[in-house]
DNA sequence: TATTACTTTATAATCTTTATAAACAGTTTA
DNA sequence: TAAACTGTTTATAAAGATTATAAAGTAATA
């Protein structure tokens, strides 16, 4: 199972790799690491943490190469940039189209697969008369644990 | 026609008005004018639109009165905050439940009513185990002015 | 090797938002 | 009415996130 998670993680990353080479985007170091941090990590990391959890390996790395690094995974598509109400961004590592179900009390955030929206998309074209690229969409509550931290 | 929206938005802006006596909150100019200037505006103003819009009739106001004031609107449920990519929150008048089209190039919001994802929530709480309070969604594209710009 | 283009670092600047303290105004209480 | 209290505004500073700039470094190309 957990071997399973490995090989995948180890692949997602391959293509990310890959998908830099094709678009001539150079693969430094700094940029190998974010983005193997981006693909293991579960939660949903801010800049500020990226930049902390790779101080370790790389103590002379500046805030502005994670922002950069980050726009550029972004430009080239393989990072989404989140912006909820909380006062900074965070990263998340395009796998799979999937939701996310935001705890408001901790701030944890769970993945959640739903089948399209694309009526949604169609009926907005339709209405406004936009070209519909994508969209966005988060559902909000608070998580069993915060949940039972309530009652005591 | 014009003349039922000028009914409305009085209607709407007395309501306003009454909320905040029910909750306790002082009417001070300040305050009125910040809510007159919501519900009027069509736009999604970012407080420091509204700051501007203002300075005009208040030319001692504090930017930190603008912000005070929206958070008080929105902890009494008369204003919505709109976090979307870019950098500065947007504030909009709550009224019916609709959600927003948004053009990715000149940035103009449109309201689009559908009707709700409730069972997007249901999911999410069965999936997850969540107690869910709300969801978010926008969709995304170009506008019918910015597509034909992009012709010439 | 020389040149060029890209990247990182370090730092400063910008921008949004929040915090703080003093002045003000409205309301309540004695 | 006077005094005390509470909430509000103002002015300003501070915090925090992100971007801009310039210098130094590194890889790619001719």
């Amino acid at each position: 199972m957990s071997h399973t998670h490995v090989h995948e993680s180890h692949d997602q990353l391959k293509d990310a790799l890959d998908t830099l080479k094709q678009t001539g985007v150079r693969i430094t170091p700094q940029r190998h690491a974010i983005l193997e941090f981006l693909v293991q990590s579960m939660t949903h990391p801010t800049a500020d943490d990226i930049y902390k959890a790779l101080e370790g390996k790389f103590p002379n790395m500046s805030v502005a190469t994670v922002y950069n690094n980050l726009r550029v995974f972004r430009e080239v598509g393989l990072v989404k940039e989140l912006t909820y109400g909380d006062t900074s961004s965070r990263f998340d590592f395009v796998t799979t189209e999937h939701y996310h179900v935001i705890c408001e009390s901790c701030g944890k955030i769970v993945d959640f697969h739903y089948p399209g929206l694309d009526e949604v998309e169609q009926l907005a074209a339709h209405v406004t008369g936009f070209k519909i690229s994508h969209h966005r969409m988060e559902v909000y509550g608070t998580c069993t644990d915060c949940s039972h931290k309530d009652l005591h």
